[in-house]
DNA sequence: GCTTAGCACTCTTTGGCGGTGAGTGCTAAC
DNA sequence: GTTAGCACTCACCGCCAAAGAGTGCTAAGC
């Protein structure tokens, strides 16, 4: 009675899978027809009976078929996982991804954007971190009389300019020679090996532009671990789509969630090390989130994930489907990354 | 009975002002109280049924009170346009606008975030069009063996970065002469007239690298209009909150289109020369936007609007408040815009 | 000991029904 | 032109009964 027997697993599968079609309990009856076993309404009540027991299933109300639990999802996500694959057409629906090059948001947009409209759900994609790029250049270009707009270059493009006040005049050719300078400096560094060490030195040799090389320095320590931080959230009105949140008191609180972007970087920085991970339902560690579900994935070289992708819809999600168009798209992304590089 | 004198302004005004607050059809009764005008309800149901004809006034059903019409709402917000003023307190809740060197994108989502938070409503903003901007510098630097990217500074800031594929191997010290002719020869034109001519003169001279300035003046011409069309949209999920959105079939098509940033960059392109203008209801040519009002504005300098950003909320909107921040803000982004010009 | 037919039981859903209350329009008097 | 009085309309609410779905239990069968 206690154990997981292979009929009880297909038991519980079946009432997963119809209950993700149809968004409905499931009862032994539509059970007896769809598995085909050769057994009875009431053999399947009584396996039924057991899973509730041992927690895969539950009943919304007495005379209700039955409902997936979270952990009964948990177990099915675990033994489907592997088998999630794409149909040609599935996979010719998510487009080139947009090239790196292009602005790291830009590429992590474009990805939220595909994603949401080819599942339906919402999508959130974090753009790659900028961290362990390597520096390439740096330009300083005279903007007003005291001001310069101080651009860097790494090896995955350009990252916005920043503009920096030096507070007093200066010559179009000792930027050009300060700008050679640094950037002869710092070329090949991983961004987040530039130290203050290294930038004193470098303040040091450019002892005739101190002011320029310290705000730089400053903005580089500021800027880079911000920028990591943002997300990109699409798709957020599909959710209303779903008939579990046909009910506006269910549907707000995640839509306002949605809107949070701290709340979804938070969710893809604990990746745990997996290429794709599931968050199911109440296993999430924000509570507004616990009727929903989140299949993330990491992309970038496979030693160093650089971003994360992720789908989130409701815990009756189409699993299948979305892992693998999850995973196919990290793929896309991380190998779009490695061209750049 | 059909000329709108005094008694039957204050009436209107009365209804909408109660409705705005309240949600509720507004009866003779309420008014009474609320207007001390000397006069019983009975009169005021005689004013009503008289503005209910003249268009103004309509009953969602024979035992309820009176709800404004979309054209007693045009003439309510025609009439208190001029008036509408902010606290200092709640001036004080719009914060500086990020200036505009952050980049143009971050400004107009900066502000868009701060106009939904503070009103409570949807937000969206164009960020400001590039095409009238002052070119400055464009800088070519080296990437990989036969790419460069160009980076494009203009007097509002740097653009986002662009790869040229040059199909051949390049000296850095000939793409720094490159970057300086081209600079020299582009700088102070305003981008949108950068005209095949001028580039082509530029390509002649440069003769010996034809095809980067090629493949800029190409992206120059591609890239322009379609930066200009993004919009910024945030506080979507904040219709929600709105009674007359609680039912999941009003909320969801709203929800749905305020994802298509398409709508929005029509709604703000037609300006129609006002620095605010309001589309109430049936107004908008867009169907699914019939139950919603816009607050529009323009921002950038006086004669030559480059932006534009705008409030979107249900058709009961507290028009008074949204107007005048949707102003000031724009003023606060005009100034700021003319700081970095 | 597992399976299953039969059946009573539970609980949601739906639709009908009368009471209540808000607000109106009309009429007649001021 | 204003207003008191009053009948009327209609949404809303709570109640109740019928229907339907699905269950758990029991007892019989293999």
């Amino acid at each position: 009675m206690r154990v997981l027997d292979g009929r009880k697993t297909a038991i519980l599968r079946a009432v997963i899978e119809d209950h993700i079609q149809t968004a409905d309990p499931v009862g032994s009856e539509t059970l007896a027809h769809r598995l085909r076993l050769g057994v009875s309404p009431a053999t399947i009540r009584n396996e039924m009976a057991a899973l509730e027991e041992m927690g895969y299933l539950s009943q919304p109300h007495t005379s209700a078929g039955r409902v997936p639990t979270d952990r009964g999802y948990r177990l099915y996500v675990d033994a489907v996982l592997m088998e999630a694959r794409l149909t040609p057409q599935e996979r010719a629906r998510v487009t080139r991804p947009v090239p790196v090059a292009e602005g790291p948001g830009r590429m992590a947009e474009a990805a939220a954007r595909t994603l949401a409209s080819v599942t339906e759900y919402a999508s959130v994609v974090a753009p790659p971190r900028t961290d362990h790029l390597l520096f390439k250049h740096v330009h300083f270009i005279p903007f007003g009389s005291t001001r310069v707009m101080a651009v860097i270059v790494t090896n995955a493009g350009v990252t916005e300019g920043k503009m920096l006040d030096l507070g007093e005049g200066l010559d179009p050719d000792d930027l050009d020679r300060l700008s050679r300078m640094v950037s002869r400096r710092l070329e090949g560094h991983r961004l987040d090996e530039i130290t203050d060490a290294l930038l004193a030195e470098v303040v040091h040799e450019a002892a005739w532009q101190q002011r320029a090389v310290r705000e730089l320095a400053a903005w580089l320590h500021r800027y880079l671990p911000m920028v990591q931080r943002r997300v990109f959230i699409d798709g957020a009105a599909n959710i209303l789509k779903q008939p579990e949140f046909q009910d506006i008191r269910t549907a707000q609180p995640v839509l306002l969630a949605l809107q949070q972007e701290e709340i979804f970087s938070d969710l893809l920085g604990g990746s745990s090390g997996r290429a794709v991970w599931i968050t199911i339902g109440t296993e999430n560690p924000h509570e507004v989130l616990h009727a929903c579900s989140v299949v993330a994935a990491t992309y970038g070289p496979h030693d160093m994930p650089v971003g994360a992708l992720a789908i989130l819809g409701p815990t009756r999600m189409k699993y299948g489907k979305v892992i693998a168009m999850v995973r196919y798209l990290a793929h896309s992304l991380s190998q779009a990354l490695g061209d750049a590089v």
